[in-house]
RNA sequence: GGGCGGGUGGCAGAGUGGUUGAAUGCACCAGUCUUGAAAACUGGCAUAGGUGUAAGUCUAUCGGGGGUUCGAAUCCCUCCCCGCCCGCCA
């Protein structure tokens, strides 16, 4: 959501801004409509006020038991109810509007953001570690763990249909190793790990911006829930509606969830394998923190997650998205890319975004600036890996011409000293 | 899932239809006193929005939403949350 002063004192920037996202300029619209609704609020806040102060009167009056007089009021009164229902309908209705009109639109990007359409002109800022030259043909992740019997679509797919898979054994171990070493070198970063709901309501995915856009990609569960597609959405949350004390701030937060969604946008494009399915594991990290930490923090969070493609000597390189590529609530983005030898290229692992106080205002999360200064914090999220994405990364880049899978030294103690898979 | 009892300012806790945005206590801030501190005393102390250069003023908010009424923290409906009892269950 936005800050309607902000728009109003400078309407220009905004515009050029959400220009970046290939909008059209949308201020003019919103402060129309913003002094629209104000001018009628003025008129419904003097009726009220006349209402007010004439039933103050009639209880005074009743007091001396003046009956006439207190009769005449009431008529006074109910003239000014008119007025409030009336204008006070329209009131409403062009509130609504408006909020719709903003609900749906994007946070806006930072200056420095790279103007571009889509990920072809994300913008390398680095790359790490060097990809193995194999002397025999690389088999895909999936081939392998088929190959091995640990990773099975079809046994999932006769339960749960396509975009779900079955992992055994080693593969199994795997995933809650990998986790697991995720949450350790997180929390050894400082964020707190955390265990929240995974069904929540739709004002928690109103909060992170999921909704009202998004619906689609996202699985209702009963009556009033939606799964969650990310722990964003359960970290973000555990700081809405409050006044946070300003030296409780940053916090750092970790989760190991699963994540669901519907890929309603994704027919087609990456049908085969474990890259992208409806259901997956990922460590998440999310930031609350000051507005003048957040660029810091962001940075930090980088780091982090960089750490664990290190730790298991995994090639990756780092963009910063472009503009036609940010996510809707994002100010700025990285995206980590791990090289994925089956592909021959580098794969998304991990994006990790500032959402400025986008977020924060939808869920009215702030902090006490000072005295009788309530101020928005800032709101950050990154994965901390994609579990099941880096699970497809080992496999392909520590396969061996056997294709058996060694496993990587960082991982060997939390797959109980198992050294090979296969 | 059923029944009962609750939800009031940072906290505790009054208030059941008429100057109650809300008593009182604690906490907090400022001042007086004091060498300093404590104590005592005095004053201040919610949020959001409209309007105004400003002082100010107006509106809304007593879990959320809706209703009754000239007027609602107080009455009604509904949802959420907390507590207790019963049922069910990993």
């Amino acid at each position: 959501m936005f800050d309607l002063k902000a728009i109003r004192e400078n309407p220009e920037a905004f515009d050029r801004l959400w220009a970046k996202r290939g909008l059209e300029p949308l201020s003019k619209k919103i402060l129309d409509q913003d002094k629209l609704i104000r001018k009628a609020m003025q008129v419904v806040q003097e009726a009220e006020a006349a209402r007010n102060k004439a039933s103050k009167q009639i209880g005074a009056a009743m007091g001396k038991g003046d009956k006439e007089e207190a009769e005449r009021l009431k008529t006074e009164v109910a003239g000014a109810k008119n007025v409030i229902a009336a204008m006070g309908a329209q009131v409403e209705s062009e509130k609504g509007q408006l909020d719709n009109l903003l609900a749906g639109l994007p946070n806006v990007p930072f200056e420095t953001v790279p103007d571009g359409a889509g990920e072809e002109d994300n913008v390398e800022l680095s790359k790490w570690g060097t990809p193995r030259d194999f002397d025999f043909d690389v088999k895909a992740h999936d081939d392998l763990g088929t190959d091995l019997g640990l990773m099975d679509f079809e046994t999932a797919a006769k339960m749960s249909g396509s975009r779900f898979v079955v992992l055994r054994g080693a593969l199994s171990r795997m995933d809650r190793a990998l986790a697991a070493m995720m949450l350790d070198m997180q929390t050894a970063e400082g964020f707190e790990e955390t265990s929240p709901p995974f069904l929540v309501w739709p004002k928690a995915l109103y909060g992170t911006s999921q909704l009202p856009k998004f619906a689609e990609d996202l699985y209702p569960a009963g009556e009033d829930h939606f799964l969650i597609p990310t722990a964003e959405v359960s970290l973000t949350n555990t700081v809405r509606e409050s006044i946070l004390e300003a030296e409780t701030l940053p916090k750092r937060m970790t989760a190991h969830t699963p994540c669901f969604r519907s890929e309603a946008g994704a027919a087609g494009r990456d049908t085969k394998g474990m890259i992208r399915q409806h259901q997956f594991n990922k460590v998440e990290l999310v930031t609350i923190c000051k507005p003048e930490d957040s660029e810091a923090e962001h940075l930090n969070m980088l780091r982090c997650a960089e750490l664990v493609l290190q730790k298991l000597e995994l090639p990756y390189r780092v963009v910063e998205l472009c503009t036609g590529d940010l996510g809707f609530g994002a100010r700025k983005s990285f995206d980590i890319e791990v090289w994925l030898p089956s592909q021959d290229t580098y794969r998304e692992i991990s994006s990790i975004s500032n959402c400025g106080d986008f977020q924060a205002r939808r869920m009215n999360a702030r902090y006490k600036h000072a005295a009788k200064d309530n101020r928005f914090v800032h709101t950050l999220n990154g994965s901390g890996l994609a579990v099941g994405r880096t699970l497809v990364a080992v496999l392909e880049n520590y396969q061996n011409a056997d294709g058996t899978i060694t496993v990587p030294k960082a991982l060997v103690s939390y797959m109980g000293g198992l050294e090979v898979i296969g």
